[in-house]
DNA sequence: TGATAATACGTGTAATTACACTAAATTGAA
DNA sequence: TTCAATTTAGTGTAATTACACGTATTATCA
């Protein structure tokens, strides 16, 4: 067995975190952290089941139960009932819409300025490992 | 200019949740978190000055703080003062090198499987971007 | 139909993350 | 030497993350 390299997690996480500094900084205008506005972005008029939204972003149920609580407080998000008693659906309000489109030209700055840092090939490369990984790693943990 | 590419930030987010989903789940018979498993590693018996703890983890100094605390009540490190009263040091204790020893085949074994998962050489791609990632986004925000 | 399993979700708890602010100690310059 | 600027660190607050646990609703099948 050949020896285990350098721990693949913690660079990554290293790296989200340098990451996350860059984008926040460049949103910090529009009062948004990264996150925030992820998950405006992941989020659409029609509304989404909880747990369709959790798959889709990669988050636990519960960590987007508390990631949607700050949205709903500032008005951006309603969380309304389905047919089905038991779910939830996420709606994005007017005022969410306006205020994710208000906010995508900060985060077209701070995408523009990494793809520029980088250069264009290395993000497009970074996507490519990182939708690999995320493919291929998804079966080992059911993470939802 | 040419249209921005999907949100390098959110990527990232996404697959470091799901791959610290897949070194917890192997850690978890050690009691430790990833992260937690991370500083340890970063840990010197001889001490290291908070500050410079903060810069080489690439992680905010207040966080820093915050993390050592459970390791710390723990008893795997001990916080104490240099000749420089300002400063802290952060000490690896006897029992921390013993938990971080017990701990490392457990992360090994996760290591390997990431390996195993992604290819070896998708994993050396994945930290040449982020390697080269860092490097060149350090400059932007003075994270430290 | 009625009990059992499966599904969808929230809450308690706790760790991770970081900004704003404050306090203490050191450095450096007048 | 003294005082202002710098350095180092902690705390309040708040968001992000997720596990364990409990609850309510729906589906299943005997």
């Amino acid at each position: 067995m050949s020896p285990p390299g350098p721990c693949t997690c913690a660079a990554l996480r290293r790296v989200t975190r340098q990451m996350t500094a860059v984008y926040d900084h460049h949103l910090a205008p529009t009062g948004l952290k990264t996150s925030q506005y992820s998950l405006l972005m992941s989020l659409t008029v029609d509304g989404l089941p909880l747990t369709t939204l959790a798959r889709r972003t990669a988050t636990d149920r519960t960590t987007l139960t508390r990631n949607l609580a700050p949205l709903e407080r500032a008005g951006w998000v309603t969380i309304g009932r389905a047919d089905d008693a038991r779910q939830r659906i996420a709606r994005l309000t007017d005022a969410g819409a306006r205020k994710r489109a208000d906010a995508y030209s900060f985060w077209a700055h701070a995408q523009h300025l990494v793809e520029a840092t980088l250069s264009a090939d290395a993000v497009r490369d970074l996507h490519a490992s990182i939708d690999a990984a995320l493919k291929r790693l998804r079966p080992l943990i059911p993470v939802n």
